[in-house]
DNA sequence: ACCCAGGCGGGCG
DNA sequence: CGCCCGCATGGG
């Protein structure tokens, strides 16, 4: 494994960020929940984008960052703002989705909540790996994944040594055996991933569906291995941006089946047909919210 | 010992 | 289409 040693390049800045919640956002497993590292505190977190490492602590009002890496002050002031969907305007996103006391409830105690724009292959290999498992152990494995398979970097920061490994990349596991990848305990997911890898490096150019409409990006992404309806969804939202997705698993199905349909089974495009028709291209934050809330409230025993 | 976890693909009627 | 099944793994 080769490594990047640079000399101490740090970047900082600060931003106001007005309804914005870090700890919200980062535990509501998006992304960055799953290859991020938060502070104990709740109020600052780390996160390797391309080479470089980013430190962000909110106080207040107030969001303190900084870089690690080859990476200028403007382009790291957009990546954070992306990042953390500090473009979205809440106050209009609110407004369009609390339409009832539920989702109301939901956002009050969640406010600041935002939906994070995150790198589509890192996403799609998070989200692959999600499936059919459990928050904890879908971030042990994804940081199980970047340690051994990212790229090393080290940077001289006030006279210590700073080293983290970027994510690793489609190229870097498409070369790896299903019995490696097994190793680090992604069980059945492992020729997923290593066809997700072989694809992405290879055939599928995940660029080209930034240009696409909702419904052609979903089924391209869907035509990969191991990536369904759910998967495509989350990829298109945390990936992509795409606000009008609405990722519909076992938590969101059972949370709108009981809160808007009486409790009566409706099937996944039911769902999608009712989260579209009520939530419109706002539906992805309002999954954010009802996943967030059902998840922390353990609200999906209370339902079942 | 069980049960479940941000599902998916394949096979069936 | 809808339904059912198996699937690796570790924590509660």
């Amino acid at each position: 494994m080769d490594r990047r040693v640079y000399a101490s390049v740090i970047v900082m800045g600060q931003m106001r960020v007005t309804t914005f919640n870090l700890a919200h956002t980062v535990e509501s497993a998006q992304p960055l929940t799953f290859f991020g590292d938060e502070r104990g505190d709740g109020k600052g977190m780390t996160y390797t984008h391309k080479n470089s490492m980013i430190e962000v602590v909110q106080k207040g009002s107030l969001l303190d960052y900084r870089a690690y890496g080859n990476i200028k002050g403007p382009e790291l002031r957009n990546e954070v703002i992306m990042r953390f969907g500090l473009g979205d305007d809440m106050a209009r996103i609110y407004k369009s989705i609390a339409t009832d006391a539920f989702m109301k409830k939901a956002i009050d105690s969640y406010s600041g909540l935002r939906i994070t724009r995150n790198d589509p292959w890192e996403t799609a290999l998070c989200f692959v790996i999600s499936q059919f498992n459990n928050v904890k152990r879908i971030r042990g494995i994804v940081k199980g994944l970047v340690a051994s398979y990212g790229e090393e970097h080290s940077f001289l920061a006030g006279g210590a040594q700073l080293r983290f490994r970027s994510f690793p990349t489609p190229e870097s596991l498409a070369e790896r055996s299903t019995d490696d990848l097994m190793r680090h305990g992604v069980g059945f997911r492992a020729r997923y991933i290593k066809k997700l890898a072989r694809e992405c490096s290879e055939s599928f150019d995940l660029k080209r569906i930034e240009g696409e409409d909702y419904s052609k990006a979903k089924e391209e992404l869907m035509s990969l291995d191991g990536v369904g309806d759910k998967v495509a969804d989350c990829i298109l939202l945390f990936g992509y941006g795409r606000l009008e997705a609405f990722p519909t698993d076992t938590w969101i199905k059972r949370i709108v089946e009981h809160v808007y349909f009486k409790g009566r089974k409706r099937s996944i495009r039911e769902i999608h047909e009712f989260a579209e028709e009520r939530w419109g291209g706002y539906a992805g934050y309002a999954q954010q919210y009802l996943f967030h809330n059902a998840r922390i409230n353990k609200l999906g025993k209370v339902l079942r």
